[in-house]
DNA sequence: GTGAAAGCGCTAACAA
DNA sequence: TTGTTAGCGCTTTCAC
């Protein structure tokens, strides 16, 4: 059932099928009348397929997550919130697991002809970056979590470095001196602003601790940051540590779960704190110690701009950077 | 840059240009290589609505998600690795927060020419189930977590009654006679059948909780469990529970929650069972004991059904129940 | 092995 | 206010 056959029923042209449709202006209110009563008893449903083609415009952006974990969930919640309310559609991409599929996953979203992409990054190869820069400059892209060097592409960014440094500060104000760092991916350079301000924090404060203190070989899962933990406190039998901080909020848990196995317990015994407050973190046992960054806000934040790119005539490059707030809860302890 | 302009450049018909981009036979080499060439140079990529709109195949599924929370991240997981590998993409729609966004967008998945769709259940109104019926009798479609009364659709159960009666069980094993429970939303149908199981399940042990020991008004968030823990125990303060059986992980978190703010533990002075098995269950403290839905597994096998409709010529009712399994971890003692 | 041409379902000038 | 018609970018017969 497509608008030539309701056309044909109600006795009219699929040109005034289609301004009935559209709720346009120019229709007599009894012929819209009969021909939406048509409508209705033929369940016609109108192909947005063949309208994108015609006024290409699909109504549709393209969203890359590279897995599901809960980190994104309350970014997915703002983008599709805030895609319902335009009336848009979200196509998903993502390589889940596979680096491999990350390019042929993008590349796909732009052929279905998405009018804009946000791309949440897990990590890059030169032949990402090359499709991204090719995407970038035909279509609204925003990256979110990472920068791609000597190329301008608008992007959100949390502030990472302060974000640590505060966390840093707590930590210290509350008398902590030795204190580890479970950090992330080699691969990530926004991971590596994370570690820079812990190196650049303890040198500050005159504190040199041991390289086997710190470990930037994480990967952003409850696993790794148990495993690291592991490796950090076995090393350091003799020098434990008071305290940990974890790159993110997974790791630290995993870290809770490992010092736990050990007979230890968090925050009595060794402090640890995490970044990001994903959702679990305030209610963790115990709530854990954090720095927030606001994933809503970051999500909403994110399409936002690629709406103002598709609406906006003149393209110039954002760059947001997030700020991040220090979050007091349980898990790290004065001493 | 579209498939005209690449077959006036190469000097071919845009047949030729069509055979070259879908690799198929029947075009000689030296000519393939030329078309190649020049789709290279100027960056040709096609468009894949148009070729959506003349095969009436767009090669998208649709999803649909009530919010984005983790319960659900291993189906997607699940589902997104099954389309890579299909090679189509997913659409996803969501009511996010407002149950009138439902029936929108679910329609326009419909409308964009999803070639089937996963259906996670959230809730369900008449317009709800009138929308499902008229789409599920024209594109394959997969209920999850729910049935529709008196309407064949196929789905996707996980067997709630059975796996609850594991749990409950194995807490009675325990030595626990004094269970509460935490139930979940009434407009839930499976939520009633772990409500249910709980009912028949202390009938046939010959225990009478009284009636302020169950509640079936959680929402399945951690904080609808935090406040009906609170509800439930403060009614109870000289008859005490021993143990909570909470009708998801989340409440039972929640009621953890609870019962920690009170000075209470877990499990030591109350232990508190979940059934779901999300991802932070097994890493949470105390980790928890409930009763495993393997949700990626639910999700492969939601997606699977959608492709085997899809494929198949006939389209036969499928009704898939998936077996839940005891999870022994800490958050349940032996009294 | 290659090309001409019809048409997928729709919108949007333009004409009437 | 309504209809005619020309495409949108692609695939796919059917000739050659």
């Amino acid at each position: 059932m497509n608008i030539k056959d309701i056309a044909k029923i109600a006795g009219v042209s699929t040109a005034t099928v289609s301004r009935v449709v559209n709720n346009k202006q120019g229709v007599k209110d009894d012929v819209r009348n009969h021909v939406k009563k048509i409508m209705e008893k033929y369940d016609y449903t109108p192909n947005l397929v063949a309208r994108g083609l015609v006024t290409s415009k699909t109504n549709v952006i393209g969203v890359f997550v590279p897995r599901f974990v809960d980190y994104y969930s309350p970014r997915l919640d703002a983008i599709m919130e805030y895609c319902n309310k335009e009336n848009y559609a979200v196509m998903l991409a993502g390589s889940v697991g596979k680096f491999e599929g990350n390019v042929k996953s993008l590349n796909t979203l732009y052929e279905k002809q998405v009018e804009g992409i946000v791309y949440f990054v897990g990590k890059f190869d030169d032949e990402n970056i090359n499709l991204i820069k090719k995407i970038s400059s035909k279509i609204p892209f925003v990256l979110v979590d990472q920068t791609i060097k000597n190329v301008e592409i608008p992007h959100i960014l949390p502030d990472n470095y302060e974000g640590t440094r505060k966390i840093l500060e707590y930590m210290y104000e509350c008398g902590h001196r030795k204190i580890a760092f479970i950090g992330s991916p080699v691969y990530d350079i926004e991971g590596e602003n994370r570690f820079k301000a812990y190196i650049d924090f303890m040198k500050e404060k005159d504190i040199t601790p041991d390289k086997s203190y710190y470990r930037y070989s994480g990967k952003y899962s409850i696993k790794s940051g148990y495993f690291t933990a592991k490796l950090i406190l076995e090393e350091n039998i003799r020098n434990r540590p008071t305290a940990i901080l974890a790159a993110n909020d997974f790791m630290a848990i995993g870290a809770i779960n490992y010092i736990k196995d050990i007979g230890l317990s968090v925050p009595k015994d060794i402090s640890v704190a995490g970044i990001d407050d994903v959702p679990i973190a305030s209610y963790y046992n115990p709530r854990l110690t954090t720095v927030k960054q606001d994933q809503y806000k970051i999500g909403k934040e994110a399409v936002k701009l690629v709406f103002d790119m598709i609406k906006g005539d003149k393209v110039k490059i954002k760059k947001i950077i997030m700020e991040q707030e220090l979050i007091v809860r349980e898990s790290v302890k004065m001493i």
